[in-house]
DNA sequence: TCAATTCCCATGGTATCCCATAAGAAACCA
DNA sequence: TGGTTTCTTATGGGATACCATGGGAATTGA
């Protein structure tokens, strides 16, 4: 039985032609799923978000059963989200070419690091990356656990 | 009914490669739950947190990934554990290949215990074991066990 | 035709495979 | 019961396969 997360945090290069290898392990995920690679600008981060095919389905659904089909905020979401993914085949040697514009939106010159979140996974530039996952451990020891992860 | 935790207290070598055998006996419970192994930094400890896969998975599907690519409603702490944890799967002759992240983490250098928790198990530096047990056994004796105490 | 994208090959580094050895533990036999 | 055999496990090290990366060639599209 096949790993099935996002895991790990992997740095990698981008070409200058604007390519990036998918780590081996993050295309085993989505080979087991069956399912394409889908990315987007992340709304909340600098950096480019990643999910499976399969993924973004279920967020589809997710979002009708929410808040209906035809409410301001489902209206909201998709454009924001459906109109900004695009889905990726790697080529040969298990590459990427990101776009323009997630290139742009995660301020990625020539290396980024992919950080592994379970069922998505983030792409940063290093340093962008590096600051803000201190901050997010400094978030952490000034707020006892309220999460989810011990029951 | 074969064993189902981590038990026991089981010194090892790691190799020049940094290479560690994963204890037979560990093995046999990961593979009695089709689990894979997943090693992390530990948060508290320097040492490696070792858990079988199913605990990261039954984590993901706790938490409601739709919404977390809105907002920064996911938890820094999940994130934090998913981008640590990477899976293994032991070689032919049952060995991992830990990477430089968890080597350093935990100080090894050339040899380790795997020491057993139940349903996870911690991997040490034999000599910064010894010390970290002696203190907690140097806690337990100011702090007797109290009914009613969280577990 | 020019620029962008995909395909292909080459390469260095690394992870994995495989074999060999040694040490224990369990099974076996006398 | 004592000693021998057999199997599993842990470990070392060489060989091989895979992966990430760079760059050129071919293809596509406007």
């Amino acid at each position: 039985m096949a790993n099935l997360l996002f895991l790990d945090t992997i740095y990698g290069k981008v070409d200058a032609k604007g390519r990036v290898s998918i780590p081996a392990d993050y295309r085993a995920v989505i080979e087991a799923k069956k399912s394409e690679l889908i990315l987007y600008a992340s709304l909340s981060s600098p950096c480019i978000e990643g999910v499976c095919s399969s993924v973004l389905e279920q967020m589809a659904d997710k979002i009708d059963d929410t808040f209906g089909l035809f409410s301001e905020k489902q209206s909201d979401l998709t454009s924001l989200i459906f109109s900004q993914a695009k889905a990726f085949q790697p080529d040969s040697t298990g590459r990427i070419l990101l776009t323009p514009r997630l290139l742009k939106h995660a301020q990625l010159t020539d290396s980024a690091v992919f950080v592994g979140r379970g069922k998505s996974f983030q792409l940063w530039d290093p340093k962008l990356y590096e600051k803000a996952q201190k901050e997010a451990v400094l978030r952490l020891k000034n707020r006892p656990l309220t999460t989810g992860e011990k029951k």
